[in-house]
DNA sequence: CGACTGAACGGTTTATAAAGACGTCAACAT
DNA sequence: ATGTTGACGTCTTTATAAACCGTTCAGTCG
């Protein structure tokens, strides 16, 4: 296997042991399961799973990087729906994102210490996830942009900009209580605000391209 | 002493115990330091140290008392500077909110690890340091409604609106690298987004108000 | 020769025992 | 009566040894 990591072309013998180290991560964590329990569930010995992944940290970050995967489909679903306007996207993104966020920590516990063990030891990932985002909120942004409903110079700069202001509502941190409503309304507040924001910029632009054709 | 912790009406043996804990927390750390040290420093007996301070927490729950109220204080300059706009007051309000989180977690990490120590133990001060700084946002909200630059009609909802805006740029998590400036620069950006979005509301506010003249 | 094994190695986690620290209190001092 | 002490109980932290785990590789099998 190569270090760059060919996210499907996996051998069948690849996607069993993957298979049987997601099962025990999920359920027992990564920590508490063992090279030998993988290869046991695959009636296999230790050393051939090197055959098939580097190390036990790779077996770990093929599973998140498909759980990402998932997660990211859904976010450029939204950005993909013909029936919402950019502003609506813009909305659906947000709450889904954050959606996604509360659920994997509340419900899946494991498989968020699970992603949280493999970004300290490979933080570069968690920048290539970010990335991903931003590339589908810029398209968000473009629509926005070519419909006139926003006013957006630098689509990717924007975009940043947005994830850090969202940044809040994707942290784990503060899903401490049964804070999930108040944590919505706040998240729908600041969107408005940023729609509104757009929405300035939008008619700002409009009022200097007027006064070009007059 | 009493549970209340009145902040300031120390009796001389209090500040000569919470001044030499300081030194030793700040440069040993709070689980580097014993009550036997303080209470040898301050040449008295451990015993004594519980007639002034009901806890080794406590005395760091002061001291962290201490150096937050010169944050807020700070910023309650900002929010008072007469030769400031709204609109800039809630720009220099961030920029010092994130210069001051970044020093303190760059400059001086054993306050930092203070802190975070204290708030795992006593959650409900963060959410009190958060109201305290609520409250000044809001007065710039309302000085920026009075003059018509913003329209803000919660001032104080609107302020925890903002304080997740920006809530990435006061989290330690991200001050991993000497990412200062580039973090900086997209907080310059989120601030000039909410602004437009004021300004939008603004805008629609006064001509609403025009109508009504009409 | 390619696929696979499992014992062996170095580093880390766990288990257990010793040491230490927080907080209390009966006694002392002034 | 007020202010202080310092040894003591209980729980946590540290130190040390044993067990374990990830990883490698010489060697087996087909």
């Amino acid at each position: 296997m190569r270090p760059e990591m060919p996210i499907d072309n996996l051998d069948d013998t690849a996607k069993q042991i993957l298979d049987a180290a997601s099962r025990r991560f999920l359920h027992y964590g990564y920590g508490k399961t063992t090279m030998s329990e993988i290869a046991q569930d695959c009636n296999m010995s230790t050393g051939n799973l090197y055959r098939y992944f580097p190390s036990k940290l790779d077996i770990a970050e093929m599973f998140v990087r498909m759980l990402r995967r998932e997660q990211v489909a859904q976010l450029r679903a939204v950005a993909d729906d013909p029936d919402l306007s950019p502003a609506e996207k813009l909305r659906s993104f947000f709450r889904r994102k954050f959606q996604l966020a509360y659920e994997r920590f509340h419900d899946k516990p494991k498989a968020y210490e699970l992603s949280s063990e493999l970004l300290t030891s490979r933080p570069k990932i968690a920048i290539e996830w970010e990335n991903a985002e931003g590339r589908v909120l810029a398209d968000i942004l473009i629509a926005g942009d070519a419909d006139g409903s926003f006013a957006v110079d630098s689509p990717l700069e924007t975009a940043k900009i947005l994830q850090d202001a969202g940044y809040r509502f994707t942290s784990p941190v503060v899903f401490h209580e049964g804070e999930f409503d108040a944590l919505a309304a706040e998240l729908d507040g600041v969107i408005e605000l940023i729609l509104d924001g757009f929405a300035w910029r939008a008619a700002k632009q409009s009022a200097l391209e007027k006064r070009k054709h007059a």
